[in-house]
DNA sequence: CACCTGAGTGACAATGATTGTCAATACCGC
DNA sequence: GCGGTATTGACAATCATTGTCACTCAGGTG
């Protein structure tokens, strides 16, 4: 024990999931990652996107929601604290912060005696061009 | 169509869930609510329970959200739009209401270009009762 | 450079909540 | 009471996700 060597190698397939959450800007679950990956001619199992993506969101580098339907959606996102605001047609996803609203949880929270205070919070719409396109 | 007959019965069974719910005042999953009625002596089948949720969900009256771990969890609710405060600890909920929060999604969503807005929002702390006992 | 060691991988099985099926049953109006 | 129909429930099916475990490869060492 002379130090701690880096105990995460990059592996391609690593690489091949960072590298396709990077070109998305929606949530994406992850059998259609997978799906994607393969369809580009990447080797990579089902098994290794779930840990890969799992590994990723624990570092904090992507942002995990549940979808009504319980699948879970993977999306590489800006660090810190922030929602989003989702467009229930195409999926896509704009970051928004609210002071007010981190403010407000807090409040209410303290009010009711609640303390270690954490909440979860998604706004879900029809964005301009798919209310104009129908 | 000179009127339009009941289309819901009045069972048992879909009494009972909604007894057990009336008594619980926090969020339970598909399955506990089940197991519970077995133990009284409910004879009632899994499907049903989740049927009658479904269908009472559906009515509005009750709420539904995810847990962590996808799984759904139900409970009787006051009606109208409001959003839950949770004890992660012992599960004790409280309903509280934020028109801040409301119109700061609207405004956002407006802002952005989104229409039809709906959102969820959850906020988890540890009660009072939980942090002084540990 | 050849070699080791263990993190990483992947095919496959297993899990487990939820949903579909469909014949039997029990409400409800008449 | 009777009939038709909503409801029920045992069971099978689905499907995302996780566990397993032998194999492979990254990357430091001698």
């Amino acid at each position: 024990m002379t130090g701690s060597p880096p105990q995460v190698r990059s592996t391609r397939q690593r690489a091949a999931v960072s590298a396709v959450l990077d070109e998305l800007d929606g949530f994406r679950s992850a059998q259609d990652l997978h799906a994607m990956l393969r369809q580009r001619g990447e080797g990579i199992g089902l098994t290794t996107v779930y840990r890969t993506l799992q590994a990723l969101s624990e570092a904090g580098e992507v942002d995990v929601l549940r979808t009504d339907d319980g699948e879970s959606v993977y999306r590489r996102c800006s660090t810190g604290h922030h929602h989003h605001l989702v467009c229930r047609s195409c999926g896509r996803t704009v970051e928004v912060e609210g002071p007010t609203v981190e403010r407000w949880a807090d409040r209410v929270a303290t009010e009711n005696g609640f303390v270690d205070v954490s909440h979860t919070l998604e706004v879900f719409g029809t964005c301009d061009a798919c209310a104009a396109g129908g």
